[in-house]
DNA sequence: CATATTAGTGGAAATTTTTTGCATTTCTTC
DNA sequence: GAAGAAATGCAAAAAATTTCCACTAATATG
């Protein structure tokens, strides 16, 4: 019998009540309650004191959240990373909350690194709907996370093959597709390509898109290519890769904007020309684009319609109760 | 008695208890207590349901929180807008709390700006402490504020003078002071000056410094200055003022990367010649800074000891219970 | 200076909320 | 179609919270 009290006491230890505030504080229960429940807070030392504990202690107070029936909460979960494409990301779900019913929180991932699906399974009693953006999660770890939220809304913006939860992501093979159209518009019939890292399933989608517009038409060709890395750095070993090669009067599609501006900048440094010597485009559309000389051609990432639409996503689960399991793209 | 009865039905209603699980799912009371307090979920449609409607009313689960005792939930609140700046201070938040035993969360005030100081009021029931990034806020916003919160462990990333809560900032002062100390060092005795916006605290201080140490000198000279706003385009309107001057062999201190930016496009587009013709440093030492050709000198701003300083001064605001009230400089 | 007033507090009763024992129903499996 | 397992509701028990009342200490008043 004492093994099971252990464990009924144990258990019990979860659930805060004013009796630990109390304890905690050295004052009376029916003192904390008052003081947590009066209408309007007076900034005694006492009351004070026992805000402070509760706090501390996780209390849930009441009016914490004013539930508002259909004001959602949505955590968008990432690791933040240096570099513009966060804040682009952020700014766009930032924006997109605005037109929506919900609100939009950013959690990050720092602590619990060792198990982020244990973490994230419990962000899920936190917030109404969660919005993952690690491409770091392989599908070992999407098959636990939905085996611990079970129906919960979850979305994932990294596509992945077979993803156990639902995706949206942009139609990154599209905009390699364009992009190859585009430069043919423009008269070029030779292109070149620097691609990002093959774990990079985006980046990967971008460069079929744009490799088999090529393929499709017998007058375009492929002459360069090289393996970057989404840096700066390795568009500067791509530049001098193409330097070379002596090749001119092509058209370069850059896997990400990063990679283009360190090519770019090799390329200046060497004396080349833009256009005259090569016409080069991106992907991400960052800011920077129109503050470097000569302006970079991107193809534009609108992470406010992203935002919108994962977060209409998110309604919708929450409303219907289903999951849709669908593999969006726009 | 009707009157008193409606009062107490309408304050009621706020706590959210087992029982209006039960009325929404069509389930007993019993039936939720039981799912929701199972060690193991499993995934049965009730508990589906059951769960799915606890959040969406609010109720308090245990268990969300592992409370720590020691593990803090900090919360950054600002305005997201885009740009590199933003992610920075995210990313060294990011880092920072990797180094420290509490968490960070990013929350931003998108809802709620009708009131955005109740809705910050109302976040303090929820963290264990905030960092304010928002600018826009004025004095007496702050004393609503402190009003509001009372004790709370709160702190602004933006200086004001005499504010009624703590602020941690750079020392923009000493930035703008070094700068001109550099370019001394170089041996320019011709300074130029692109200003920020009147109602940045922190571009005054800058701009203070800088003049400052030209002034103490006697060689040192200002011989040009412009008004801007941060924006790239006020940094090109910042050169086609500067270029009808027609000075050469001069150093200029711009206020903000961006602005630098803008100038220095400019300046390229009419054949200037970067550190012939003039040198330029900026204030925030983006990563775009060693993209551009040429790259820009700038004064570092290190989120991360920021982030740092911001977490250590809730920590021991938590811990000691007591507001310093100190206006701390980096 | 004594006394009235007010605000804050703890103990205990009253009330509300949550958990649990037990019987019933529902669904699955053989 | 019966046996067993799982889920559910009712009601009792337990736990948590609020409220009533009495007491104390600080402040204001005559």
């Amino acid at each position: 019998m004492d093994h099971f009290s252990l464990i009924k006491k144990a258990s019990k230890t979860l659930r805060v009540t004013l009796k630990h505030i109390a304890d905690e504080t050295g004052l009376s229960i029916a003192t904390v309650s008052r003081a947590l429940n009066r209408s309007k807070r007076k900034h005694t030392p006492s009351e004070e004191i026992i805000y402070s504990s509760a706090r501390k202690l996780g209390y849930p107070f009441i009016g914490g959240d004013t539930v508002d029936e259909d004001q959602l909460t949505v955590a968008l979960v990432t690791e933040v990373h240096e570099g513009e494409f966060y804040s682009s990301l952020f700014h766009g779900f930032y924006r997109a909350s605005k037109k929506t019913a919900s609100d939009v929180l950013f959690v990050n991932l720092a602590k619990h690194s060792d198990d982020p699906i244990e973490h994230i399974i419990n962000l899920s009693k936190k917030y109404s709907g969660i919005c993952l953006f690690l491409p770091n999660l392989d599908k070992i770890d999407y098959s636990r996370l939905k085996e611990g939220v079970g129906q919960y809304p979850i979305l994932s913006l990294t596509p992945m093959k077979n993803s156990k939860i639902d995706t949206i992501s942009f139609d990154s093979y599209s905009g390699g597709y364009m992009i190859a159209e585009y430069f043919e518009e423009l008269g070029y019939t030779k292109f070149g390509f620097i691609s990002g890292p093959p774990a990079a399933v985006d980046a990967v989608f971008r460069k079929n898109g744009f490799l088999d517009h090529i393929h499709e038409s017998n007058e375009l060709e492929l002459v360069w290519s090289f393996a970057g890395d989404f840096s700066l750095s390795s568009g500067k070993a791509a530049f001098n890769d193409f330097k070379n090669t002596g090749l001119k009067d092509i058209a370069i599609f850059g896997c990400n904007d990063h990679t283009c501006f360190g090519f770019m900048k090799g390329a200046i440094e060497n004396g080349y020309k833009i256009p005259d010597d090569f016409i080069i485009a991106g992907y991400d559309n960052l800011s920077f684009c129109k503050t470097f000389t000569p302006e970079l051609t991107s193809i534009a990432t609108d992470f406010y319609k992203l935002g919108k639409k994962a977060i209409r996503i998110i309604e919708n689960m929450v409303a219907e109760g289903s999951d849709s399991l669908g593999h969006k793209t726009m």
